[in-house]
DNA sequence: AATGATATGGTATGATTCGGACTATGTCAA
DNA sequence: TTGACATAGTCCGAATCATACCATATCATT
């Protein structure tokens, strides 16, 4: 099958999760980092294309750690951050995933779908009401992606405003559906 | 005096999930069903908009039996099937829920997308290689749309066709999306 | 009749993730 | 000196997940 680094010794099988790639990733991106650095990071960028509790970037930082693929220094003094770097073994593990074809996820999970699902048990007020909220939800989303687009100055690479591309896409569908379901039942 | 609160032995604050509601929902559309049929049933429509493994199917109606929203009737010969049907109670409480703004849930969980936002890092083949996959992969996830807009004789309603709707205008805004990663890059 | 492939129908469980409450420390301004 | 706010991090029970496993029926082939 693959063709794994023979070089590193009585190592560890850690398993690596998207969440890990995500702290390798940004560390890499970023360089050296906090697990709060990280925090902020997610939530103006992955945090839209794979959701995950903060904590786990307080958790995962120490497991990477521990498997050799970052270094942490932690300050003596008063706040005690933990600084984490990257290894040239986390280095290399971030592209061994970059090179290899990922599993194939894209998962959707939208709450207002599943109440339309079952519209037939709906009045028609109801309807329309969700249908209006999602449409107030939705562009309110795609003034947010703009907001993130135009507060990060093109540094270092287009790359990272791709995905923010597609959010805006997807929300824009988004916005035309739930549109036309208000103009198929009559408007109020 | 002599009657304390304290014995609650009767009714019971279940807390109800997404999938309680699907499991309520689907029964109230199809009629009785066992855990098989919602199987399939969501195979076909809500696992694109609220995905769960199937394990839950078999344990979330038994919950509901036991919380009194449904009721269950075992075959005594060979296969022992279960037959969960709606109570009153089961049909108040999805109704109760159809008439109140849902939690806004709207997750997108896509790991190609977490590769391009570190595409910094791969090599032109690579990212053309992510990319073309993508294509490959939505472009099939629209055929699959079809195929089961197609199969679904317009039965009762076309409320329940309007999700695939939605499902198929994300998927050609994802084509749109990566086909255009594609040229920017040169194409092969 | 025996084999085996496939669909049907269901259970069990350890591992992961989630979510959010909780505890602090610095910093700046009123 | 108070209080508001951002920063920084920990913890843990609850919920969810994945998936392996078990079992029965059906039908076609040998």
């Amino acid at each position: 099958m693959s063709k794994p680094k023979t070089t590193l010794p009585a190592s560890d099988p850690i398993r690596l999760s998207p969440v890990s790639y995500v702290v390798l990733g940004l560390i890499r991106l970023r360089g050296p980092s906090t697990s709060y650095d990280l925090k902020r990071a997610v939530g103006r960028s992955i945090q839209y294309f794979w959701p995950f509790p903060h904590s786990q970037l307080y958790v995962e930082p120490n497991r990477l750690a521990d498997a050799g693929l970052l270094t942490q220094e932690q300050e003596s003094d008063g706040r005690r951050r933990k600084l984490f770097s990257l290894t040239d073994a986390g280095r290399d593990a971030l592209n061994d995933w970059l090179g290899s074809a990922p599993e194939q996820v894209f998962d959707l999970r939208d709450m207002a779908i599943m109440q339309l699902f079952f519209a037939d048990f709906m009045n028609a007020g109801q309807l329309t009401e969700l249908a209006r909220e999602q449409v107030r939800f939705h562009t309110d989303r795609i003034s947010r992606f703009e907001e993130i687009a135009e507060n990060t100055t093109g540094f270092a690479g287009q790359n990272r405003m791709l995905p923010l591309d597609l959010g805006l896409r997807i929300s824009q569908a988004c916005v035309e559906f739930w549109s036309e379901v208000l103009e198929k039942r009559g408007d109020t």
